[in-house]
RNA sequence: GCGGUUGUAGCUCAGUUGGUUAGAGCGCAGGAUUGUGGAUCCUGAGGUCGGUGGUUCGAGACCACCCAACCGUACCA
């Protein structure tokens, strides 16, 4: 077939990888998310703000040091002008933008929230995309850790508004300047050490995914990986990495002393002995261990047990731009993918203080702490425990189209119309099939609840056919030979043109009402 | 980025040691059926065999390079 071949080329469609359509069954799963969302940030005083997708990518503060070109993980653009644009990674850095602009118009302390999509340039992979949504709550110009420990209370409530149990989830709370204090006493500190620095955190960052002898192999000589492919580790004495490993299995341990004074300590649980940095009322880790000691009794004097926030020296979180507490939301359940294989779910959301974020655009300090919910992980997990599309949305009902002269179609339309102005989703067939048998197969298709038939037989009874489809369906099981199924009009009902609304209304509700029964 | 696996119709896949015109199931479209959904039957459309180059009389198959997807790993605000 050499003509074949001199066809033209087609173009192939293809979605960008990372990037997904939404299906009907999505977009409504994330609005009832959202609405959940929502109603516990207003109740706790919060205001919507939103900012637009992209920022000036200096404002993002993401390009390459020693270099005018933006980081290879954002989505950049050069404007007319030259300038580098970038599509928003975070909701973070546009709101520090936006209250460092708007300072003499912004109340101190602003309480906002927002959610959307942010970009990031990077390899996708299971659950994760190059597009995805957020949802974030911020506390900008509150320094005390009361702000902190109402965010982690804002966490723990968000994920039992969506349904979440109590005991199916867990705030971890840790400090980064309890990490910061540890690197400091195994002599990490200083300028000159920030990529060993870096390195021992991600190293802390694996204890979930590796376990405590993963995290002992990166933090000493490095790891191989199933593949084969190695990992440097970051070549710490056997003392020094018990010293951190320590830190990873700490607890912390709050005692009063009955004249309101309250002392905080974390104490090894785990094999690997922990010996805190030497005691020194100023230093970085003790302040730490002390803000975590105030946010774990600010949180229970509210009700807030370690079963629903909890001190985790193990957390870390992004290595960038926290300056204090740190906290992170995580599914405690299992979760199952397509493929019927469990998942480490891991966190859905997390934050902390970012102390210098809105300082970078000013000239004076402005504290903030705020978390971020990832809504599309989410929504991955709440469907897996079956907390979403419960309530799925009713197809419409299909009026078929029987005659196709104008008289005919206006009285169509009118029957349509009388449905939806009784507040039920109604369409007139619109396709070009003229066999009804087709118009039928479309609604059954559809999952139409019910069709509406009205031919020139009932016109002139003012009559309709009312069938409904879904006893149908069921009825069909049954039949073996087609005629006798097509005679049997089963599941169908005539009523006078005035009692349409009436009889969907009754079919409907009896529809929703076996729904109910089966679960 | 590194390592591994895989690329044949819209989807899932067959295709012999290299041998004529690349197949199946599902799906899709038309018909049996212009007033009744399922099942059935008939007919049809749909392919740069991931790409380029090479070896060969001859390549979907063999070789080289490239691309993409998947898995692991690294990075991840």
């Amino acid at each position: 077939m050499n003509d074949k071949k001199k066809k033209p080329q087609k173009l192939k469609a293809r979605l960008p990888r990372g990037f997904v359509d939404r299906s009907a069954a999505d977009i409504r799963a994330v609005n009832e998310m959202t609405t959940k969302i929502r109603e516990v940030y207003e109740r706790y005083g919060f205001d919507p703000v939103e900012t637009p997708l992209f920022e000036y990518t200096d404002a993002l503060g993401k390009f390459l040091p020693d270099s005018d070109r933006p980081n290879e993980g954002v989505f950049s653009l050069q404007d007319d002008d030259e300038q580098w644009m970038s599509a928003r990674y975070d909701l973070t850095a546009p709101l520090a933008r936006h209250v460092a602009e708007n300072f003499n118009d912004i109340q101190l302390p602003y309480r906002t929230y927002r959610a959307g999509y942010v970009f990031r340039n990077e390899k996708p992979g299971p659950g994760r995309f190059r597009q995805f949504m957020q949802f974030d709550a911020d506390t900008v110009g509150a320094a005390g850790v009361q702000a902190d420990a109402e965010m982690c209370m804002m966490m723990a409530d968000t994920m039992e508004a969506l349904g979440i149990k109590r005991g199916d989830y867990v705030i971890r709370v840790n400090n980064r300047k309890v990490l910061d204090g540890v690197l400091e006493a195994i002599g990490l500190g200083g300028e000159e050490n920030t990529g060993r620095r870096l390195t021992v955190l991600r190293a802390m960052d694996k204890l979930d995914k590796f376990g405590i002898d993963g995290v002992r192999m990166l933090l000493k000589d490095g790891r191989k990986d199933e593949s084969g492919d190695f990992t440097k580790g970051a070549a710490l004495s056997e003392t020094d990495a018990v010293m951190v490993l320590g830190i990873l299995q700490s607890d912390l341990q709050v005692s009063a002393d009955g004249a309101g004074r309250v002392t905080a300590n974390l104490v090894s649980s785990g094999p690997d002995q922990f010996l805190p940095p030497i005691y020194s009322p100023g230093s970085i880790y003790h302040s730490g261990v002390e803000e975590l000691g105030q946010i774990s009794s600010l949180v229970a004097a509210s009700g807030y047990g370690p079963d629903r926030i909890k001190i985790d020296p193990s957390v870390v979180r992004g290595l960038e731009y926290y300056t204090g507490p740190v906290y992170e939301a995580e599914l405690l359940f299992d979760v199952t993918n397509e493929k019927g294989e469990k998942v480490v779910f891991g966190s859905v959301g997390g934050g902390g203080r970012y102390d210098g974020l809105v300082s970078r655009f000013m000239g004076q300090p402005v504290p903030a702490t705020g978390f971020s919910i990832g809504v599309s992980r989410l929504m991955t997990a709440l469907k897996n425990l079956g907390k979403l599309g419960q309530d799925e949305v009713i197809a419409p009902v299909v009026v078929c189209v029987m005659d196709r002269d104008t008289e005919s179609l206006g009285r169509t339309q009118k029957l349509t119309q009388e449905l939806r102005t009784a507040g039920i989703r109604a369409e007139m067939y619109q396709g070009q099939k003229k066999n009804f048998g087709d118009q039928l197969k479309y609604a059954d298709r559809r999952g139409s609840p019910i069709a509406i038939i009205q031919g020139g037989d009932e016109r002139a009874t003012n009559q309709v056919q009312i069938k409904d489809l879904i006893e149908g369906k069921r009825l069909s099981g049954e039949i073996t030979d087609n005629t006798a199924w097509r005679e049997a009009r089963s599941a169908q009902y005539a009523v006078a043109e005035g009692d349409m609304v009436a009889k969907v209304r009754e079919i409907l509700a009896a529809q929703a009402e076996d729904r109910a029964r089966n679960g």
